[in-house]
DNA sequence: TTTTCGACTTGATCCAGGTCAATCCGGCTT
DNA sequence: AAGCCGGATTGACCTGGATCAAGTCGAAAA
């Protein structure tokens, strides 16, 4: 792997505390491979062979079931997916496949486990990473158990504006159907909802969208750093 | 506490492996404290002050948006809850409240922390604990997204049976309407849904509920071991 | 026994959101 | 420039599920 992506890695929450040794240990274990884009990387129920880490590119985490599909997730640089099913020597419960060209870092699970069992720095950082994860998912779940399409598409755009400097104007940061089947409802739907919100000064071209009345917006959204805020 | 329920706590997953004397000093900062029913014990948003262990009765944990609620999960003697904002030092994200007269056990977040700093088999306990947790979220999360309401009240019954001996006849383990928010439905689309499962062999009496054909039950819930299964 | 109260069910109606089909449109290819 | 092609939008329609309003039932209290 590059040089200059080895800093970025070990610079990562999960690995920046754990002993030089190990991290070397996991580094010389591991293939960094470049992706094309819409390239299946891992199918849910294969056993978790590989914790991956997104060096550059995109990954979107997804889930199948009988003929239906869902956008769980996507992964932006520089981190990792897949950690619990590989500490836990457990099957996938997600798919993965790359959103664009990616370069992926793959560490064997073997040796993820070794250094976890090993390393007592590395395994007090995952807890704190699988504890931020946990809490992620928890938020999401009350986001769709307590809010409307609508609701929780507003949030979202706040949370993106809020992400891309509060300018009010925001680039949406991946395809509309995927932004959809994260928030939980069609394409056609997310359209409907862009026109409810136009009330509240959302305009939205291609895939610039622009808050004209951020204080109406949020009257609407109601944002909540329970179910919406990133921190902790 | 009673020292018969010490055991059963000591024998956890998530305390099973400490040192003795980590365990120790645990149980001595800890209360022990009976509560009557619905009484709310925490509420979302509040700092994460102590850690819960169920000893007996039950808890509902719960999150209010908005003038909405919903039942996120029924914790069951003899397990632990709200571990995760504890370990980050963070505010809770679901309330919690007694679903019976209960019996807790309530542990410092401060104790919790410093047997996590000193005790290298605890904090590794911890991390199979939050993925554990993770990933049953994780589970819900699809089952939500992928599934309808009568899809997953199919899905549900079937665990139930599963988890009550597979004897083709069910006692419900809580409250329709808490069920209900539970798989996310009101309780009116609940007893809808109870109907629309009637020729699938679905019978309901009050709390009992008995599944007359389980092979077509299971054709229409199309059970997955990626969602369903409680294991790993 | 009667009352009462809360949980559940049922019915009527409404609405959010899904589905299906027909465009529309911007970027690519040829 | 003409022709794609895939994403996005729009319209028409349908349906799953929510809401609101009566009931019904059963268990606990009086």
């Amino acid at each position: 792997m590059r040089s200059s992506d080895l800093p970025t890695v070990r610079q990562l929450g999960l690995f920046q505390s754990m002993a030089d040794s190990s991290f070397e240990k996991l580094v010389q274990a591991a293939y960094l491979q470049t992706f094309p884009a819409q390239l299946e990387l891992i199918t849910e129920g294969d056993p978790a062979d590989f914790l991956y880490v997104v060096i550059d590119g995109s990954v979107e985490l997804f889930t199948r079931w009988n003929d239906r599909e869902s956008t769980l997730a996507i992964v932006r640089p520089v981190s990792t997916f897949i950690l619990a099913a590989v500490i836990k020597d457990a099957v996938y419960l997600m798919s993965a496949r790359t959103a664009r060209k990616s370069r992926i870092l793959i560490i064997p699970s073997e040796n993820v486990r070794e250094a976890f069992a090993e390393d007592d720095a590395f395994a007090r950082a995952i807890v704190v990473e699988l504890a931020s994860c946990y809490r992620t998912v928890v938020k999401e779940q009350k986001d769709l158990k307590l809010r409307t399409a609508v609701e929780r598409l507003a949030n979202r755009l706040l949370r993106y504006d809020h992400e891309q400097g509060s300018q009010g104007r925001i680039e949406l940061p991946y395809d509309k159907r995927t932004i959809a089947s994260l928030i939980g409802m069609t394409p056609e739907n997310l359209s409907r909802a862009f026109n409810t919100l136009k009330p509240y000064g959302v305009s939205v071209d291609g895939s610039i969208v622009t808050l004209g009345d951020i204080d109406a917006l949020i009257r609407l959204a109601k944002p909540n750093r329970l179910i919406d805020h990133d921190a902790t």
